[in-house]
DNA sequence: GTGAAAGCGCTAACAC
DNA sequence: GTGTTAGCGCTTTCAC
């Protein structure tokens, strides 16, 4: 038993706030004030309580603080589940994920990520339960769940501020991160056109998916802006997979006037006109340009690459967290869309029309 | 004001464990003994106590039993944070995290992410303040983190329990779980040696990776098992990018006597080695077989389909996170390696030995 | 089997 | 500017 024991922060008993107060020659509450950055402290008691604090390498003890604040410093990242179904929204997971990580690295939040099955009858009850006994200081809810109104209402109910990410816009009452899927859906039509297409087809996506809705109402604003004429006929239905967009792609171009470029709601029936378009002989881009949504990591691997639209979900993740954050800080924030604009990859997999 | 307002649980005041003692009759105690579960309680007064909790919908406040029990139902997953240097970790990343997540849904804890910079010259002090603060029952360590005795140390001085996610073995004293390797490293070459291959290569990975460091030794053993000399001839060097497994393809094949398999040490190697093939004319697999290791998400989408080892990561992960939460329950378990066999996945970059 | 009392380490409200 | 006094909602210890 050297004396010197404080120097070595091995096994030393956690220090409290008291032992902070103490050293420090002060009351616990002005430490308090100290850790919380709350004014009314004079410099030199400031610094006195910062000398204490490193000296005991002081760290408050969150559990403490949350249940005295009734907040902590957790934030919550809800999202549906994806490996109920498949693992390539991997990527979609992680970008949401790092943007949440973002904003809590540097206001020393921590996330907590609960995926759910949004099939599931209980997903409300859980998340209740969910933020009823970790009490975050608030949730990201990511899509499709942040489009169901009774998830909404049940995190809602709970009092704790939740931020949806949400593909639309007029998102109900609270504050919301959003992204300009109809916009950019028009802007990608529109870059089709400025490339010579004139028969630009488009391949809808899974109807229950709320967040390829806003594509197709795009790609005709798209046609608009670019004094091209809609015809049914370059419309195809369907399911966001692969397969579908084979299917779609095969119906479209074995026509005599086949489309010269196709614009589909999602990358991975992109992906799978590409596969089609191989198969027919039909040279990508040279005799059809092809588009996806999402830039998903197939995006970049298959040959020629994905030109396809970029979701900011990272930032829109990352702002969402930050409101929630900034909110806890500040107890305000209520209402609105922010709105986070995607932008368009352009790749190898769109070029000039070909003549005819 | 209907006095029915128990029923509407919308906004009704959160209920403690005091309103759950008083509407059931019994002490506080008898409350907490029935909530978590502990002996000593008469079947009838349990029940009681239980049809009080689901009458006022009582769910424990976790921040009150954190600071009353130095526990919480929180398990950290910390990792070596990929967005620092690419996204293909995606897959990884994400299995570990299902895996944990798994064992933390049936014990109903929930899972804390925390990505860091294994470069970053605080990370173990970055960790401490992170344990410190939230107090996780556990953590999970994956590598190469879980390689640094530096943090592994940090982390024990908390005095928390850590697992550590390894593919190596001796791992120091703690528990961890590991992968085996080495031996399914020697599996797939005995494997392409079992297909008739004569003039196996390999393609070393990254040496600062240890993750890849036991690849190597697996692949001579399994040449010695299937009865094959080593020869020098047959080993390169890479550094796990594509563009080193294109480089040490293009070395090996460009030779008079090629070798008719290729084993690289990692996935991302082995598509640069199809990737050479496909330039030089060869056909895979009918004249080179191909193997790969870690079978990440590229691994199915080049052409051909990767044979490839699949590490069982998310099996690691829950397997470590259920031992952490097993030993907050019962306080205990030390000690001790648990290995989870990788698998081989036999896919179509590799086929029987093309005759002389 | 059950309960009473004493904290866990902090923040909140208010006094000084 | 700073300190005092009460809790926050639970678990623990120990008495019964």
């Amino acid at each position: 038993m050297r004396d010197s024991s404080r120097e070595k922060n091995k096994t030393m008993p956690k220090a409290t706030i008291d032992n902070v107060a103490e050293l420090a020659g002060v009351s616990i509450k002005t430490v308090s004030r100290v850790v919380n950055n709350e004014p009314n402290v004079r410099e030199a008691t400031r610094e006195k309580v910062n000398k204490a604090i490193s000296e005991l390498n002081y760290r408050p003890n969150q559990s403490a603080r949350n249940l005295a604040s009734h907040r902590s410093r957790l934030i919550g990242l809800v999202y549906d589940d994806p490996s109920a179904y498949e693992i390539p929204s991997a990527g979609y997971v992680i970008r949401m994920q790092q943007g949440s990580l973002q904003a809590c690295k540097t206001a020393n939040f921590e996330l907590l990520i609960h995926p759910c099955n949004f099939n599931n009858k209980n997903v409300a009850a859980e998340l209740k339960a969910l933020i009823e006994q970790v009490r975050p200081a608030g949730i990201v809810l990511a899509a499709p769940l942040s489009n169901m109104p009774k998830i909404v209402r049940a995190i809602e109910s709970t009092g704790t501020p939740c931020v949806r990410l949400s593909s639309g816009r007029k998102n109900g009452e609270q504050y919301s991160v959003a992204t300009n899927d109809r916009e950019v859906s028009a802007e990608m039509t529109s870059y089709l056109a400025s490339l010579g297409h004139r028969r630009i087809a488009f391949i809808k996506g899974n109807p229950a998916h709320k967040a390829v809705q806003n594509r197709y109402p795009g790609y005709l604003d798209g046609l608009e802006q670019s004094g091209l004429k809609f015809s049914e006929r370059l419309v195809q239905q369907g399911d966001n997979s692969i397969g579908s967009g084979e299917k779609c792609a095969l119906t479209l171009l074995n026509r005599a006037k086949r489309p010269t470029a196709i614009f589909a709601a999602n990358d991975d029936m992109a992906a799978g006109v590409v596969r089609v378009a191989d198969r027919l002989g039909i040279d990508v881009p040279a005799e059809l340009s092809v588009a996806g949504c999402d830039d998903i990591s197939l995006a970049q691997q298959i040959y020629p690459a994905l030109t396809t639209i970029r979701q900011p979900l990272s930032r829109m993740a990352e702002q969402a967290a930050l409101a929630l954050i900034g909110g806890a800080q500040k107890r305000a924030s209520k209402g609105g869309v922010d709105v986070i604009p995607g932008a368009l990859k352009i790749r190898e997999s769109t070029g000039p029309a070909p003549k005819e």
